[in-house]
DNA sequence: GTCTATATAATGATAGAC
DNA sequence: GTCTATCATTATATAGAC
């Protein structure tokens, strides 16, 4: 297995541990476990623990944007792009009822460690806080576009969160129905 | 010093390290240096750590439960109530913007770790939903009540959530003015 | 009730053989 | 590149003196 392959393998594996266990509690054995190496092995691929965080949030940050390009390439109007990102919420609805919002959860946590990865962690959410409100200022709302781009964002972490707790996929589809109604009320006069 | 007040001053100390920092990342040694006393009697008040969180979460959910019964003494109609519980952003918005919203970052990191006192700190959540669930009834919307609830309780940990990322206080006043123009939706009839 | 001393396990991290 | 062996540190937790 070449280097590059290995690490790439490691930086998915604590991608997911980290989403599901959060990033203190995912120990370097459990990642190289994941990986089957050993520990020791663990050290030639990444220095400290640090180093890896970084490379998963390089890693998110990459695949946000990339998500973000194909939506636009996708969708005909803001309006549809705008819909795609409501949309994640139904596509990943499973693993948001077990593990929260991927965004919303790390952050938080690093947040709590004071970590100095944390101001990394946030560019996940000004990656689509600027793009929500791109998309905004082009269906005609340019005063108000970081507005509605912030409340947009808010409200699918309280949908996260909430489906999180009470374990309950169905609150997700309901807020979702609620969310496209309100984004129609900017997008009446394009879509 | 008693044992009864230094137990809660334990309890005091934990509960407000762990919002702050995490219940993982918060060791005995850090609440025990806290109350000042040593690590070795610390385990006189507290047998382990799930102990000294389920004493923590047995806190919240009396006062919360104390909270939401004064809101209801103290407003004349269940719009006064609901708003009230609105109100709670406004005014612990200096901590939502450090360390976000108590409820919801605990039970986000207890869901992650898996931890069996995980559905006992749910049911802080539960106590906002049937007491907010309540109150929409009693303006009329049997049907919509827990729905209501539901979105309402989302609505706040997405503006928690947010907030504490962005560290920003205008943010959450914005918000919270939307918070009382969507409720004026269900209380034109009786506010 | 409070302390010191200690046991035990896990973690992040290093050294060096292969 | 991968391994075993090891170190230093921290954490939960216990034992027993005062």
């Amino acid at each position: 297995m070449s280097a590059i392959s290995k690490r790439n393998q490691i930086i998915a594996a604590a991608d997911q541990l980290f989403y599901q266990h959060g990033f203190e509690h995912t120990s370097f054995s459990r990642i190289a476990e994941a990986v089957k190496i050993s520990r020791g092995n663990f050290y030639y691929h990444f220095k400290t623990k640090d180093e890896i965080l970084d490379a998963v949030i390089n890693l998110r940050l990459a695949n946000t944007q990339a998500m973000l390009d194909q939506w636009v390439i996708e969708g005909k109007i803001p309006a549809d792009h705008i819909r795609k990102f409501i949309n994640i919420l139904i596509m990943n609805r499973a693993k948001i009822k077990r593990f929260g919002c991927p965004v919303g959860t790390l952050t938080t946590e690093l947040t709590k460690l004071n970590h100095a990865a944390q101001e990394d962690a946030n560019k996940l959410f000004t990656l689509f806080r600027s793009w929500l409100k791109r998309q905004f200022q082009q269906l005609g709302h340019k005063k108000r576009a970081d507005e509605l781009a912030m409340h947009l964002l808010a409200r699918s972490q309280g949908v996260a969160t909430l489906a999180s707790v009470f374990n309950d996929e169905k609150f997700i589809k309901q807020e979702v129905n609620y969310l496209y109604a309100w984004l129609a009320q900017y997008t009446d006069n394009t879509a």
